[in-house]
DNA sequence: TTGTATGCGTTATCAA
DNA sequence: TTGATAACGCATACAA
């Protein structure tokens, strides 16, 4: 059996009151007992029990981090900050998977509430349909909830994001201002509003330059896909702006393959500036996205509501910056194309 | 305030003995009751308190796993399929996050003793000195411990890992069978059983060969390593197998920015065989790591630990298999060197 | 300064 | 078939 407040107690001739109050540093306490107590818990090798402390406190000084695909390096990077962040608040952090599927976000949510934290992040799943019941349902449990890298329109909840549509419109502008005339965006299905924004981030700036748009879907956003769609195109444009980094190494791949050059023969840029940018052959134009920024204010929004903050107070938006590398970096590469 | 079980017996004028078992589908409870506890439950939108339960029962229904770098795409993946294992198993996995460091590791197990789990999975910090001492505290606490993708040889705790010997020599073996005369091995430094365990094996194969080692170190296991190490290597081997995928790929880059091409003029080998190694320009050799395989045997034998079975039956060795790709794909290649 | 008693929400052991 | 009641381990108001 473990060993308990009540092991040290009787083996002290003391009180479990006295020991828990000693345990916890109570100035009530003789500082004799407190040293004695604390003594004895350490020779009898006595941990507490975080449920029971849990119950009888009646919070349990956790914060829940749901993220739709740990695989996903993006959202790799968002737990391990959110950790640090949450640790440093003095929070324990619970991590839950949703593996990009509803259902399972609805029973992680569930799973949640029986597991009494105090607040919840969520990185909601890439799906188009969201599910505004849960988010009701915590409201009315009062669990404050912070969406985490994508917001949720029209559900009473802050979010703490990027500002993905300046980010989407520097790009673009990029792209514009250095000579392209055929400005593509390789994206996914609309439906997503991190997709859709930067979608008509790009449209806007196309439009006031009086270029085209030139949209290509891939249904998953993979870098295999990106790769086949390159590969497989008979017609390149002379810019082509991906959704993510991993789509854009995706299409450098297959330029590689064909024999284009880039940026010589066709640019390319990418989007989160994840280490991803750096993994390809060529330094790839991206856009940042800080998500150590996102993960310290995500968790500052979370203690604040905690503490009784208004969700209204609790958005935040994350600027995002234009980082220009060599795959972009050529002013007049519209004339060699092949 | 949350909905308990008290609340469905006094609105329904039955004991919370009588609810607590209709809840859990006692055979015990008339089953119209049973129906009647479970509408109310559901109208009320009553969800049980999991510290309440666990504390009652004496047990939490819970598995740990500790890994030491959520944004390492490897351990991302371990962290996918335990929780798949883990939930198909009927547990709840609660993930924790050492950072690669051991006085966090330490920290980690004490959090995992105060939160009653069941058992705990652990994928160590890569670093020389570990700490067996809290080894032994859990054995002591009856918490099983399994070690996942490295042993702690020494301890006494059973564990789940690739069989990175049989995987090197493989490795080595194809780089020796196809030619290669001069064959590096691009590492980090000493002391972590995981590398150390892949050196002897490469040293064994050449050994038998009659050719010498050719070890280059880098500090740290990375992709920035690995490309400035080559950029700046003055006399390359023929064939160069690195420790990994992600130094593969450095390697690459940097191959391909010094204007070397592989695999004619050297060939390239990765370890692990993730989607790393198909990030690469020139499809990577590699061997593989199962992990869902790892994941689903280090579930299988924690759960086996919890039901009794002996540490020393939970051990399992996962096979490892030689990707043969283009990286490699020369038979006389030491010849067009420049 | 310490001890007694009670409650947190649930389960489990008795009786009824 | 159901109802009291005592745990589980800890915290806390109140009494001593």
């Amino acid at each position: 059996m473990r060993v308990t407040i009540r092991d040290i107690a009787a083996s002290l001739h003391l009180s479990t009151a006295t020991v828990s109050l000693a345990l916890n540093d109570s100035p009530l306490v003789k500082l004799e007992t407190t040293r004695r107590v604390k003594a004895e818990a350490a020779r009898l090798g006595y941990t507490p029990n975080q449920y029971a402390r849990s119950l009888a406190r009646g919070r349990s000084g956790r914060i829940a981090l749901a993220v739709p695909d740990i695989q996903n390096v993006y959202y790799a990077s968002l737990v391990h900050y959110v950790n640090l962040a949450a640790d440093a608040a003095g929070y324990q952090l619970s991590i839950f998977l949703t593996n990009e599927s509803l259902s399972r976000e609805r029973a992680v949510m569930r799973s949640i509430v029986q597991n009494n934290m105090e607040a919840v992040l969520l990185a909601p799943v890439n799906r188009p349909d969201l599910d505004a019941e849960y988010v009701a349902e915590l409201n009315g449990l009062d669990i404050p909830l912070v969406f985490a890298t994508a917001r949720h329109p029209g559900v009473n909840a802050p979010g703490v994001a990027s500002n993905l549509q300046e980010g989407m419109r520097l790009l673009t502008a990029h792209a514009v201002a250095t000579g392209g005339k055929r400005v593509a965006f390789l994206t996914g299905s609309r439906g997503v509003e991190t997709i859709d924004i930067r979608e008509e981030s790009y449209r806007e700036v196309l439009a006031q330059a009086g270029l085209a748009p030139e949209i290509h879907r891939v249904s998953e956003i993979t870098l295999e896909n990106a790769y086949r769609f390159v590969l497989g195109a008979k017609d390149l444009p002379d810019t082509l702006l991906c959704l993510n980094d991993m789509m854009a190494v995706g299409a450098l791949n297959a330029l590689m393959e064909r024999g284009i050059s880039v940026p010589e023969q066709i640019r390319v840029a990418g989007f989160d500036d994840g280490w991803y940018a750096r993994v390809a052959v060529t330094p790839l134009t991206s856009v940042t996205q800080d998500i150590e920024a996102i993960a310290n204010a995500s968790v500052s929004a979370a203690v604040a509501r905690i503490h009784g903050q208004a969700p209204e107070q609790c958005n935040t938006i994350i600027p995002c910056e234009l980082r220009i590398r060599k795959s972009t970096q050529c002013v007049r590469c519209t004339q060699n194309r092949p």
